[in-house]
DNA sequence: TGCAACCGATTGCAAAATGCAATCAGTTTT
DNA sequence: AAAACTGATTGCATTTTGCAATCGGTTGCA
């Protein structure tokens, strides 16, 4: 994970962002799933981190301006995670990624209902929902708040297909 | 590098596919490079790859169904790997990211300039693009011959900003 | 016919990254 | 006072990476 300035093209320094297996998913789990601290991020990744690479990716995606540290006023030792807007701005190359690996990949149907309505919502969703991101995580005000946010409308779509799928598993419930 | 199916999330399946430092880097020099047989890709990324690194991502990009292999009747012993439609609906993937990666992340010049075009042309220029691809790598007939090819354009474009460097560092010449 | 250059790899080996479990000191809750 | 939780750190075995040398076969040229 030392990796620097291999050339200066674009493609090969996004890689060398995040061109592993775990950076990413960790930027997912924040942005997607809300988390802030280490243990949410430690315990709610489905894909199962552990500890010691989740802290040395904090370090590293901070040390590369994609996260900021501050403490949690209510807790004395918590540190809440924060994105920059370097982060925020991955949200479209999330969609397309997401986009792309429903087409092509074996996903689940409830965890890729997600990507499906990003897809579907196109720019204006990606737009509402850095609007959001930005004022969770940088403090900027928001712009139009209408309806639900993006990130409840998605999160209302998966647990409906969790939903659906347990009652087809148990009809006679 | 073997890493299978840690959950069905498509950001994650999609990490699975390409989150190393070096699957992307194989694909963006047969897309935006034209490269097509071993040695030119050993010998031709800016990145320097390794010859066993870059035999276990050919065989392992295959495998996933992103490249094709096959015998070049000009020479026994030559491969020409081709890219399948999974690998070229990459091409919006790679704007963004080029995109991305010339916004937040020190590119040089000469580099960033594809990606810039790129992301200008938008849409319609990536499905060109997708379209020449296409018919380099699975033989299929190329709707409108519109001008120069987008790869060419891309190029042209590159080696400008080369001569313009070379002539601002040496003025007098 | 000889021979150098080139073809797609493979091998051996050291260094680095990863994955896992146990553990840490401090904080909060019970 | 005890238990649970906070963000990590440590030690260690396994896996992956990066590098250089090399392989057997093919081709082009003298």
């Amino acid at each position: 994970m030392s990796m620097d300035r291999r050339s200066g093209c674009p493609i090969n320094l996004s890689l060398e962002v995040f061109g592993d297996r775990w950076s990413l998913i960790i930027l997912r789990d924040m942005i997607f799933g809300g988390r802030r601290h280490f243990r949410e991020l430690l315990n709610g990744s489905m894909e199962g981190i552990a500890s010691n690479i989740l802290a040395d990716r904090l370090k590293r995606l901070m040390e590369l301006g994609m996260l900021t540290k501050a403490d949690d006023p209510s807790h004395k030792q918590k540190a809440i995670y924060s994105l920059t807007e370097m982060a925020i701005t991955l949200v479209p190359i999330l969609a397309h990624l997401g986009a792309w690996g429903r087409v092509w990949l074996p996903v689940s149907d409830e965890l890729s209902i997600r990507a499906e309505l990003l897809e579907k919502g196109g720019q204006p969703m990606w737009d509402k929902f850095m609007d959001e991101l930005r004022h969770e995580h940088l403090g900027m005000p928001l712009d139009t708040m209408s309806g639900p946010s993006v990130r409840a409308t998605l999160q209302a779509a998966y647990e409906a297909v969790v939903a659906s799928k347990a009652l087809a598993a148990s009809p006679a419930a």
